[in-house]
DNA sequence: CAGATTACGTACCGATAGTAGGAAACTGCA
DNA sequence: TGCAGTTTCCTACTATCGGTACGTAATCTG
């Protein structure tokens, strides 16, 4: 609550220090509290404070309070979004690369904090539609990592949207299961072996069938 | 805010009778309030309002709004249980059992209020922990679809577990990805062909394998 | 009918998201 | 360097909402 100045920074600073500072500082306290007790839970005071930044600096900056978890969830999604795309990238084989994709996607969520925001409040806090907005990144990529994998034009494109909705959901149930299992790096495992035999599945499925 | 008594209700009503009905058109109004506006977004006085209750009504009846949110949850997932268990019941084939049972989950799913309640406010509202607890019901269900289908003792528990947690991921994902597309039926059929699909491909391997 | 118990009503409190308006820090230009 | 203009930040306040305290009315038990 008690909030004052400290430790005069080095004299002058331009007004874009200034703020990337207050905002990194904002960013920074609110994904450790909202990690912590949760969306709801967590007051702007709070993470007004942990920042060692006032209300009206916080308001200057964000609209509000939902933004400010936007700002959070999506700096979160993009961290992910760019390991992956890079673990990606390092293999030949579509389905290889897809599947350690996958890999990384898993383990990055393992992370309770990330997996607290990403997985938990988000929706909530969000609402579906802007969550569908935000998580364009995670899903193109699946998208595009499956179409790639499947052959081009083999599939109507609906068709493999939906089947690009149903990996995605199975991998966050996954995460979340992980995140709570008694033994994570088991459950890792054995929902990676099952990707596998999905996608050996599909592989050896005749061109013209159906996936 | 207003509330008075309002059109005297015949003469004498056991207490059994006073109960259960402000608890029912709580219960009521506080799903249909929910599901318009989210958990958070819905004040108990309006809830108290639209259910012609005072807030000491409310609080002799319940713990807290959390636990209101609870029991409007547990509800809408135990008639969507029941609904899938009979359909379950209907079919011989474990496989097409396990279908079926998708199949009216799905379906079960698209109506929006259900929907907002049990797959996207819920988590937040409830934690990662109670929701796992209560869900138990629609995820034994599966487990035991899946365990019936893939046969007695073939595999090992925990891939029998996560196997369930990815399947049901999905399904909860592809609910989801209806109740916001613009053709719903279609999006339906599609996931079911591949939901088909998977398990064409398990019953298909042979049984010695990894699932 | 009397006393005990259960169901409900009213008035209040503390916390918290958000606002209003002014002070302080910076910027660009004369 | 000094000074208008802009951006950044601070303080004090408000409204709303979840939750509580305590009293009143309805029902039950004997």
């Amino acid at each position: 609550m008690t909030q004052q100045r400290v430790a005069r920074r080095t004299g002058r600073r331009t007004q874009q220090e200034r703020s990337s500072t207050t905002t990194l500082q904002l960013l920074n306290s609110a994904r450790k509290l909202f990690a912590r007790d949760g969306y709801t839970a967590t007051s702007l005071d709070a993470i007004c404070d942990a920042a060692e930044v006032t209300k009206g600096a916080f308001y200057h900056h964000f609209k509000n309070k939902e933004q400010l978890f936007r700002a959070v969830y999506e700096r979160e999604q993009q961290d992910l979004s760019s390991a992956i795309a890079q673990e990606y990238s390092h293999y030949n084989d579509p389905w290889e690369a897809l599947f350690q994709g996958m890999r990384e996607f898993l383990v990055g969520s393992m992370e309770p904090t990330r997996q607290r925001i990403t997985l938990i409040d988000a929706p909530g806090a969000l609402g579906w539609e802007a969550m569908r907005e935000i998580r364009t990144d995670c899903r193109r990529m699946m998208f595009y990592g499956l179409s790639q994998a499947l052959g081009k034009g083999r599939f109507p494109r609906h068709e493999i949207e939906s089947l690009t909705s149903m990996v995605y959901g199975a991998q966050c149930e996954a995460a979340m299961a992980m995140a709570h299992a008694d033994d994570p790096d088991e459950l890792l495992e054995s929902a990676l072996r099952q990707f596998r035999f999905l996608f050996d599945s599909i592989r050896r499925m005749s061109p013209t069938s159906q996936p």
